[in-house]
DNA sequence: ACAATTATATGAGATATCTCATATTTTTGC
DNA sequence: GCAAAAATATGAGATATCTCATATAATTGT
């Protein structure tokens, strides 16, 4: 984790207006700060200073199992808060948040602000808007995954995904997202190619049979 | 749903105080209502006219998927919200709620006290963490979910639901809480049977080896 | 008290998913 | 540019879980 100084920091705080979310001032307060591409920015157990607010990359959430299996949770893209839930309960970080690109994240420090957040109900209202979107979200991928099999899970997240009809995201990111081995990713993926749904093209997959696509996604 | 009249209003209100949750006087405002056992507060793809604050009873969140399958997504047990992401997101009701006990609720009228409880950062404050801790409880049971097999998941259900080592959940219930189908249940209780770890009473089982349950629950 | 609904119970066969082993290719750090 | 690490790829066998069929027992509404 690096802080950026003037006047990079103003550069970004300008870019990235977040006074509106807050009854006061909030600016003198914050710092810019920027993690390198698989940077830790919570580690599981520790306790946070700052409370973030992503700007710029994409970072993942992730919990430790007892058994040691990790689980991605989430990605997280900007803006969302990180550390929130810290801010509120006064605990220790119980997630790993790891960054999956360069991030850019404004800082807001929890031990010189928490008492004038708390009460600011401008603030309040949009955490919890917020929270409530997160956890609906939530919600619908864990009934989803729940309920259908990875064949229609997958389909469905080619087509959010794919970028002019290529799909090409890293297999090992998928797999934990959507909650299966690695392994079975991959008979799936065969599975759609064999059938002629999609084409893969060395590091990449071609949508080829985009309704048939689109029919499995719809069973979830 | 039925309205309670005075004087049975004024004995819950008293019993179950909420004021501290408001910075201004919630009282005059607050009805109380009882669901019979079975009922819906809330519908699927409704707008809510209350927000409800359950006290009594026991209630059941679930969603319907676009296959007719539906997922229960968690037990709400008092005291807890119920349609508060709709108070914020002025959305129609996206999941069910359907009573499995008699439930006594104080409901808050969302059109006469929304822009009064927007702004009330006590009340926000409340919101906001009661939101978190739900996330982190059923961020936590999603993860469990797709990283062990039932027979741990079940194992650590059992010790958290027995009562005096005595076992008797509905399976109906428990299949959908838990995410497997009914069938696969009975099978892995059989297992659980056959080891000699529990042992089926007619209408409910016994632990009978509780440190190889704690064991296969210390897995999850 | 009886009919209707809901919950329990069990078998058989199919399928979705996992683990482990192992090889190759690509990316990254220095 | 090279060594190390990460990502991709594939096979074989095990197991967790599902679907469907069907029977009985318990609970509920009237």
């Amino acid at each position: 984790m690096q802080f950026l100084i003037e006047p990079m920091r103003s550069v970004y705080i300008e870019k990235y207006p977040i006074e509106s979310l807050f009854s006061f001032p909030i600016t003198p307060y914050i710092q810019v700060v920027q993690f390198e591409r698989g940077e830790f920015i919570f580690k599981e157990g520790s306790y946070p200073d700052y409370m973030f607010y992503l700007v710029e990359g994409k970072a993942k959430l992730y919990v430790t199992q007892k058994n040691g299996k990790v689980s991605l949770l989430n990605f997280l893209h900007a803006p969302t808060f990180m550390g929130e839930i810290e801010l509120l309960n006064e605990e220790r970080y119980s997630r790993g948040i790891q960054t999956a690109t360069k991030v850019i994240c404004l800082a807001i420090p929890i031990h010189t602000t928490k008492d004038k957040l708390l009460k600011d109900a401008t603030f309040l209202k949009y955490l919890c808007i917020f929270l409530s979107k997160k956890q609906t979200t939530i919600t619908s991928r864990y009934a989803e995954n729940q309920a259908f099999p990875l064949i229609n899970r997958l389909a469905s997240f080619i087509l959010l995904s794919a970028d002019h009809d290529l799909y090409k995201e890293k297999h090992t990111e998928v797999c934990e997202y959507l909650g299966v081995s690695y392994r079975h990713l991959l008979h799936v993926l065969a599975q759609l190619c064999d059938e002629g749904i999609i084409e893969k093209q060395s590091r990449s997959y071609k949508i080829r049979d985009k309704n048939r696509l689109q029919q499995l996604a719809k069973e979830v």
